[in-house]
RNA sequence: GGAGAGUUGCCGGAGUGGUAACGGAGCGGAUUGCUAAUCCGUCACGGUGAAUAACCGUGCAUAGGUUCGAGUCCUAUACUCUCCGCCA
């Protein structure tokens, strides 16, 4: 959420960011509200002023045995009055958060312009994209004799997009989570297991609700959101705290399952594991000072950088033009891995600096050294990363003509020592 | 699922209708010189304002209600703890 203030002294400038992200935020809307809510703030202030002297002098008469009973009479009509002021503010108050609370972020002014992905532009790249000697085989075909994974049999007992990992294939999954996870916390990442359910208010903080409700599975009987990311309940473990400045940065790691409903994106990477209702993430998460959060930002590129570099899998980073940056971010690097069967570039990592868009939500701030006023902190993160791409990657890029698999050699030891994968 | 207790500022903690004690931490200041002590000050959010001045309003889990006036009374909800039941 963006701050009330800078809305109204910004107002051209929120405007055009909308139009950039294609967003249809009523920035009028909540300037109209602005100067209505503060004309009857003023107005209420002023009766509940003289409210308070009325009552002070009630108690005053009371206790030296005076008639108050005229001051009473004359103070009921002022308490009504202040009352119907005050519904009327919460109205005007609400209609305006819930405006507000629409705003997508303001991009940081290094972020690329554009009008669509396509405008991304590519920040740098590592490694050199394979090509074979053979014909390679997609993840699927793969699959067909090493038997890692069974989307039918997921179907039916949960539905489309489901996957189950079998054997090799589950074994391999762990061995990511667990490599993933064991890098960061040498890293000086701390690690945490969230909840998998989060309430309204943690999916409000991090940004989920209220634009993509209809992006999480919802238990109604409960008002829990499965998460659609370890993000949203890591992120939220502070929400309304304050720390000092020298608790900052906070790092976190954390592995979940993410749960996504991905609706209106039928028909887009439906193949196998591209896009699946259920998966499995390790997620990194910052909490830092609002004048550390770009040099963060670049130490969280790297470390989730290192992982792929690890796994020897060749990616590019690409910088997210304004048009193609999510609601909550203010810049954002996408790491693309090649699939050399796909041919294409998989998303595997995204890395974000909030700036104070989230910590504003969730009221999350720290006490500056010297005691000054509590600012609130910028909230980053970055997947490190998600595993079913990473499946993949790894299937496309470590496979032999005999269609078998090498295990990436940093994950043998999460494997048994396991060096191949074969039917 | 049943019964009971509780939720107050950064932390601890008092307060049963008259406008949030007290203690501690951190920070600022003063003072004394020896790894510290002592004293003073210091909650947050919002409004009017050029203002980091001043004044005002709001905030005691959340949302309502009663009242001239609510931390305090009433209703609902959430969460925490204890006991019982059930169960991994």
């Amino acid at each position: 959420m963006l701050d009330l203030k800078f809305v109204r002294e910004n107002s051209e400038k929120v405007k055009a960011v909308c139009t950039a992200k294609g967003d249809q935020a009523d920035i009028d809307g909540i300037l109209d509200a602005d100067v209505k809510r503060r004309a009857i703030l003023t107005e209420v202030e002023l009766l509940k002023k003289q409210r308070n002297e009325n009552s002070a002098e009630v108690a005053r008469r009371k206790k030296t045995g005076e008639d108050a009973s005229e001051i009473i009479e004359a103070t009921q009509s002022i308490s009504a009055k202040a009352k119907e002021l005050d519904h009327a503010l919460t109205e005007i108050e609400n209609i305006q958060q819930e405006l507000l609370a629409k705003v997508p972020n303001i991009p940081h002014d290094t972020v690329p312009h554009g009008t669509s992905a396509a405008d991304n532009v590519v920040h740098s790249s590592w490694g050199e994209p394979k090509t074979f000697s053979f014909k390679p085989l997609d993840h699927l075909e793969l699959n067909d004799t090493l038997k890692l994974f069974d989307f039918p049999r997921g179907a039916k007992i949960a539905g489309s997009g489901f996957p189950v990992l079998t054997g090799a294939g589950a074994r391999l999954n762990r061995a990511l989570i667990q490599f993933f996870l064991d890098t960061h916390i040498s890293n000086g990442f701390y690690e945490i297991q969230p909840p998998y359910f989060v309430n309204a208010a943690s999916a409000y903080g991090t940004g989920q609700l209220p634009k993509s409700q209809d992006q999480m599975y919802y238990s109604n009987e409960d008002e829990l959101y499965a998460i659609p990311t370890a993000e949203v309940p890591v992120t939220n473990l502070h929400r309304d705290e304050l720390f000092g400045e020298s608790d900052l940065p906070i790092k976190y790691c954390a592995y979940s399952a993410c749960f996504r409903r991905e609706a209106g994106s039928y028909g887009k990477d439906t193949k196998g594991f591209l896009r699946v209702h259920q998966f499995d993430k390790v997620e990194m998460v910052k909490f830092v000072r609002a004048e550390d959060s770009y040099a963060e930002l670049e130490l969280l590129r790297e470390d989730a950088e290192r992982i792929l570099q690890a796994l020897n899998l060749p990616y590019r980073v690409l910088s997210l033009c304004d048009a193609d940056l999510s609601f909550s971010a203010a810049k954002c690097y996408d790491l693309e891995v090649w699939a050399p069967a796909e041919e294409k570039w998989l998303e595997v990592s995204s890395v974000s600096n909030f700036e104070a868009f989230q910590s504003r939500r969730m009221n999350i701030r720290y006490r500056p050294n010297g005691g000054d006023k509590p600012q609130f902190v910028h909230t980053l993160n970055g997947s490190g990363l998600a595993t079913a791409r990473i499946l993949v990657a790894i299937l496309e890029n470590y496979q032999t003509d005999r269609g078998t698999v090498i295990v990436p050699e940093v994950l043998r030891q999460y494997m048994g020592g396991l060096e191949e994968i074969t039917a």
